[in-house]
Formats: structure tokens, sequence, C-alpha cells
DNA sequence: AATTATTTGCAACATTGTTGCATGTGAGTA
DNA sequence: TACTCACATGCAACAATGTTGCAAATAATT
């Protein structure tokens, strides 16, 4: 487990610390979505949050997670399936952000239908956002 | 015009003043999304900071303009479209951000795909965000 | 024109994110 | 194992963004 959490530090070529080793573990634990705010409570508060600003920066340009959209003004961070850090297509989420409890679930299962864009239009992304009220909470 | 802009305020019960006309007008002449910091600058510091926020707050609860998920976390609103504050229907955006300048474009064109949610998850909303470049930046 | 309800601006604060720099730690090498 | 160097961390200070309470100003109603 941590092991492998060592393998997938390295195979980025960062260094193994025990800031980005615990919170790769939260994401993997988590299985969801986490905001900054969440991966401090949840260490409780034994890293710098400059730490964790700069860890989950770390990661996304990594490929190893990658953000989430949302409308309220607090960016969300999902461990990346394998296909992301390939970069060989669209980078295609969808996610359901639960507008009671704001938890914020993948889901992988679904794809992203083809956007057909206007002329001079690239797309690079695209982010399916969903939200309304989560089985947890009806 | 301003006429116009003084009906879509009393419709929803506001009053009509210099800031919500003037916030109103931005939208009508920018035809995207803009974000709170926009709209200082094109109102050239005219309002305080705190009313922008205000109003913008208020435009959202009468369902007068929208939010738009970011991923960078600036929240973004666009006007509604008449069928917006009917609410007999879930809101569906298809929004396009530039990754180069930024700009928000609104694709009202094209139709967001039903997305089949799991059990227990009841959708209100569903924003799709493409990302990449814009036609002005290619 | 006077009254009332609403809106605005100010001040103060809370939260979130960034930068520079000294110190500490991990990874590679002798 | 000890040494070196690159990198990661923590601290401090700052910048940007958003919120709240309250008094003054303005819009709507009579």
């Amino acid at each position: 487990m941590k092991n492998e959490i060592a393998e997938i530090l390295k195979r980025s070529q960062l260094s193994v610390t025990g800031s980005r080793t615990k919170i790769l573990e939260l994401f993997q634990e988590s299985n969801g979505a986490l905001a900054h705010a969440d991966i401090e409570k949840k260490t409780d508060e034994s890293y710098d949050r400059v730490t964790i600003y700069r860890t989950l920066q770390t990661f996304v340009e990594k490929g190893i997670i990658h953000t989430i959209p949302t409308a309220d003004n607090s960016i969300r961070y999902a461990l990346c399936k394998d296909e992301c850090s390939t970069g060989h297509h669209h980078d295609n989420h969808v996610h359901f952000i639960c507008d009671e409890c704001g938890t914020t679930y993948c889901l992988d299962n679904i794809t992203v239908p083809e956007i057909a864009l206007p002329e001079g239009f690239t797309q690079k992304r695209a982010d399916v956002i969903v939200s309304g009220i989560c089985k947890n909470c009806e």
C-alpha cells in the first residue's frame, strides 16, 4: 500500500516525502474528490498550508490528480485514472456534486458525450458537472 | 434598452438602482460570462466591492443570472435564458472556457445530453465545461 | 412631501491562495 | 555510512477574494 504510493511518486520523478505520501493516501481512501480544506482537516494540520497547496499543484502538473470545476469557489481535486496521464486523448470527467452535503462523486463509468464545437475552437478537456441531491441526503 | 432592464428588475421585485442597472447592462453587452473582477473593472470602480457581490448574489437568487463552474476558482456569471427562471425543468448549460485568454462562451445551441445517474441521485442541474483554445487564440 | 422598506458604502474581518527565503530532508554518490 | 546537492518544507508576509454588521442614502409607497 505505502509501497504503491511510493511507486506512483517515483514514476513522476518526485521525492517520497511524508506530506506527499499522506496526501496521496487520503485521495486513495476518500475515493472521491477533496478540496484543500478537507485535506487540511484530515491531516490534522500537521502540514503547513503552503505545503499542501504546493503538493496539490505538483500532483496536478504530474497528472496524478486533476481539478474539478465547481460553482462555489473551492477547487476540488480527484485522483486521475491511468488514462489521464497518457495525454493521447481528451480528458473527460463526469462528476456529481451534492447541493446538500457538498460531497463530490466521480462517475467514471459514464462517458462524456461528444460536443460539437463551432469552427475555430479546439477542445482539450470536457467536464460534466451534475448537481442535485445525492443518495445520502435524499 | 434601459427600460427593458428596469422591467427585468421589477419583474423580480427588485428596486431599480444604479448599480443593478449598470451590472445588468454589462451582462447584456458582454454576451458572455463575467467574473466579479471583470465587473469591478468595467464599472471603473464606481461601486463598492460589497455592492457588486451582493448584486450578483441577488441576481442569482432571482434567476436573472447563473453561475458557471470553473476549475480555477473564480466564479463566473452569465445571463439566464428565459427558461432558467421557470424552474419546470433541469437547468442545463454548455460553456467553453479558453485556456489562453480565459474568455467564457455560452454555447446555447448545444443541448446537454442526458446523464444516467446511479440509484438515489437526483439531478437538479447539469453543466458541461469544455476547455481548450478559442477561435481568437488559435 | 413624508414615511417606510430596501440598498449602499464603509470598516472590519475571514478565508483562500501566492511568493521569497532560510532551514531541513531525500536521493544519489563516493 | 558519510557527503553532497537538489529539492521540499515551514515561516512570514502579502495579495486576492468573499462575508457581516451597521449607519447613511436612496427607491418605492402613501
